[in-house]
DNA sequence: ATAGGTTCCGTACCACAATACGGAGTCAAG
DNA sequence: CTTGACTCCGTATTGTGGTACGGAACCTAT
């Protein structure tokens, strides 16, 4: 019998998704992630919760919310492709307008950065885009 | 003598700004709006103001977090250029890096719409990027 | 067999950016 | 001069995505 392999247990799994362990027993709570059956009093995972994890966080990364993520995960299992893809575009579209702003803002900061360090005289024009006089505001920022 | 302007109550400033009144008064909380001394018992706010709110909104747009913008306001008043500088620089360089993933998701889902708009059998290719069996985990999200 | 590290579980807490609520005061129109 | 809208103020609550904590049970190496 070749020598077993060491269990994979959720400390293994956290690593293995590079999240934390109560990352997972929070997605858990979700409903985000299954929660094995114990094989005694201890789960184990499979690398199908490594995949299932690393799915969480690259739909993560394309911008879904943790709920969007657990109906797409839902939808695994009733086969909607329709709703996916409603899904998928609507995610689309939010992409696109977040990279327009996105580019609008670098396109925005980056021709000031120029400006302010340019000169040096006056207030910086990053700044003075808005251009009025401002009173004192320098409470700390909460000041707890 | 002319008509007088309405005299803008914190309604109307929050109105001129897109935002809700309370927002306001949070932004005031925070240090990030001036709270402008009463006229009587009631605040009158100025174009200052619009502009100063509309500020914190397109700092907002641009990816700054509030506590970053009332870094920036409070730089206004001490001219330092190069630290103003400073933090533009890296909120440029975190608006390329996420620009970048975007990109990168937008490509990936795009692609994978594609897929799963032609196909109809099996499994949706967009959620079978994780093509691992997926055991039931279908406790609603979030069951209040 | 016992010490030390893990796991499991519930509950509490964190940061962020608001939003809501309730009561007291005030202002302006009818 | 009353009524209704608006203001001010503090405190509480929301939603999102986690992180932390404490105790009990359990598993493993010595």
């Amino acid at each position: 019998m070749p020598k077993a392999a060491p269990a994979m247990t959720i400390a293994r799994l956290a690593e293995a998704g590079s999240v934390g362990v109560e990352t997972i027993r929070f997605y858990q709570r979700k409903g985000l992630m299954p929660v094995p059956a114990a094989a005694g009093s201890v789960r184990h995972y499979t690398d199908a919760d490594i995949k299932h994890l690393r799915f969480i966080r690259s739909a993560q990364r394309a911008g879904f919310s943790l709920k969007e993520i657990a109906e797409l995960l839902s939808l695994n299992a009733s086969h909607d492709r329709l709703r996916v893809q409603a899904i998928t575009r609507s995610r689309l579209a939010a992409i696109d307008t977040q990279m327009a702003e996105l580019s609008a803002a670098r396109t925005a900061l980056s021709g000031l950065l120029d400006e302010c360090a340019q000169g040096h005289d006056g207030p910086c024009p990053i700044i003075a885009t808005f251009d009025a006089a401002v009173p004192a505001c320098h409470q700390p920022f909460e000041p707890k």
